[in-house]
DNA sequence: CGACAACTTGACGGGCGTCAACCGGAGTGG
DNA sequence: CCACTCCGGTTGACGCCCGTCAAGTTGTCG
């Protein structure tokens, strides 16, 4: 157990590597945090929303979202993490959980106390910087979800999530572009998309008979990339994965 | 000048201060820091999606809004800033920006290198995690108009909109709560709710003759404080505006 | 092989987009 | 002081995208 635990540390560490420069002792002293490994079932939730929260944790494996709802119960999926991702930085400096988050496949996580986190964070620039970088990029795919729900037709809503799951997933070295695990039901891409399921599934259709996708069960195949950036109108520009800064 | 400058200056810290606790050595790192105040006319953008940006503002009198636009001409506005509001606070950590800023009234700025505050916001925590705060409520008001725009009617999605910029203004005693300025167009309130500026002359309309709201011109009435939370589903915990984090 | 969740398809209606016309106030220039 | 212009707001007609309701199919797991 202490070895997959140390595994995934560094499974974390590459990834926060990526968002800025890691020094040697930043490395230690990110793996001198006091990490607990956790799984979860898929369709639990870690986090209900309105909840206190002290805490900080780590996609290892698997996939989650955050997600919302309103006083008349409807749902809006706000984000999907994919591993790597950490779950709910906000706690760094936030009591309180605004959002719920589901895990939506079997998953493996890292938490840490949110204090301990954060003081590493100020001692060690490095790490702190990587931290921010995550957040921020957080927030830049918020802000091109809301111009996503709000502008586009439905079509191209779904066509959008399927660009940005995939180049996200390629980006984390978990697919290829073309073919891909998408562990969504048509009703969570619904509520990322702010849709019915019904007609998630009728414009999943009409990507299919177009030849821009096929998909089977939860695997989809993007076909056509060129066309289905198209019609997505997507740019990964927002992703800010190009650490050019 | 330098004068204004410095009440700015000054205007700025009462936020931060309300954001976490600033020492004596916090507020004087902070006025320290090479400041440039700029005004801006209403209606000019200050940042443009897609530019490399090196500088960080806040601010200090006006209003403005951040602005993302699809392939196809669609704008949605993704956020609405006001006086105290850091504008592009991302850009400690991100060179270029996903979306624009517009300054949607005249108003006052003050502008600061972003390495310079980035130095600061690591050498001083209390100056660090107030801007991790107001970063992270950013975020969160992002994910709430994400719900609001992807679940709840038009009706409902402005008055959510009014809501939530009455409660800001408030809070930051700009306005009493009843009676505010509201510096919007009805095309960009539009924009900030995914709809139509003529199905917003609708919805507001038919806010109207319920007696929830009134307004003539840009300044609006909120008559009956209780529907329109009802109407809006609106809950301001998003907001995170209590410190007992 | 039964049960349940997810997916699929069809019919119907409504919320909201689109197009078009008109109004009203603020700024501008003669 | 009054036309002219322009921007924003207002109102109406019409239609489409997408929500809703309903039924049936597929796939998976016990």
């Amino acid at each position: 157990v202490d070895k997959t635990r140390k595994q995934s540390v560094a499974a974390m560490i590459s990834k926060l590597g990526r968002l800025g420069t890691l020094d040697p002792e930043d490395v230690a002293a990110i793996e001198g945090l006091p990490w607990r490994e956790r799984t979860a079932r898929g369709g639990s939730y870690l986090i209900r929303q309105g909840m206190p929260v002290s805490e900080c944790s780590l996609l290892v494996s698997g996939f989650s979202a955050r997600s919302k709802i309103t006083d008349t119960g409807r749902r809006q999926i706000v984000s999907f993490q994919i591993p790597g991702d950490m779950l709910d930085l906000q706690h760094l400096v936030l009591g309180y959980s605004d959002h719920s988050v589901e895990v939506i496949t079997d998953a493996v996580l890292l938490w840490v106390d949110a204090d301990a986190l954060r003081e590493v964070a100020f001692q060690r620039p490095g790490v702190g910087q990587a931290l921010w970088r995550d957040a921020f990029v957080d927030a830049s795919i918020s802000r091109e979800w809301l111009l996503n729900v709000g502008q586009r037709p439905g079509r191209a809503r779904i066509a959008h999530l399927l660009c940005e799951f995939a180049y996200r997933c390629v980006k984390a070295e978990l697919a290829s572009s073309e073919l891909f695990e998408l562990p969504l039901t048509q009703e969570q891409i619904a509520d990322a998309t702010g849709m019915t399921a019904i007609h998630v599934n009728r414009m999943i259709s009409t990507l299919r008979v177009a030849g821009v996708i096929s998909s089977r069960k939860r695997r989809v195949e993007i076909r056509d990339w060129a066309q289905i950036q198209v019609i997505a109108g997507f740019n990964p520009d927002y992703l800010h994965d190009q650490l050019t800064s």
